[in-house]
DNA sequence: CGAGTTTGACCAGCGC
DNA sequence: GCGCTGGTCAAACTCG
């Protein structure tokens, strides 16, 4: 795991709803140069069968159905990496990986593992672009950096600094 | 041995 | 109503 070429290229908002408009105007303002605009209509609709996911489907690991309405924040890093694993300090556990039908490559599903943190993040690449890494992060982490890193140390911090009513 | 990964199955919402 | 799809779980497996 060692991602060294990672370069952020862009971050881009995605999630409009319920005023979140503060939360990526931190991310945006922290990383502006050049916003990419990558298939928002696509990741929007993610979002909507996230909440879904997380409403329903539970009954075999008994989790609660009707309360997970609220929608997490979630913001997308568009980033241009050989790796798909972005070593962005913390520690994640994969538990997922799925073949989406928009693209050729599998999305693959990570969860943090400090005890309390229930930040997610989905990693997926373009198809049109396979240099093209999309990394959408759900949720805010509860917990300083594991592993602090020079560049992406900094994005995650301005995310505490730009925190969410949720 | 513990932490993390892989992989197949399951489930519910959505579109047709 | 049916099939497809995305998201998650959990057991088995791998690696340090």
């Amino acid at each position: 795991m060692m991602m060294m070429t990672t370069r952020t290229t862009a971050s881009s908002s995605l999630y409009n709803s319920s005023s979140s408009g503060n939360y990526f105007d931190g991310l945006a303002g922290l990383k502006r140069p050049e916003i990419h605009n990558l298939g928002a209509a696509q990741v929007v609709r993610d979002e909507r069968k996230s909440s879904i996911s997380s409403s329903g489907g539970m009954s075999r690991s008994g989790k609660k159905k009707g309360e997970n309405k609220i929608r997490k924040p979630r913001f997308a890093f568009k980033t241009r990496s050989q790796v798909d694993i972005l070593d962005d300090g913390y520690r994640w556990r994969k538990y997922g990986q799925k073949a989406v039908k928009n693209n050729n490559f599998p999305r693959s599903y990570y969860r943090c593992t400090h005890v309390g943190c229930n930040v997610k993040k989905q990693v997926q690449r373009l198809s049109t672009d396979a240099s093209i890494v999309v990394t959408t992060y759900e949720g805010m982490h509860t917990h300083p950096v594991d592993k602090p890193t020079d560049n992406f140390e900094q994005i995650l911090n301005q995310m505490h600094i730009y925190p969410l009513s949720f």
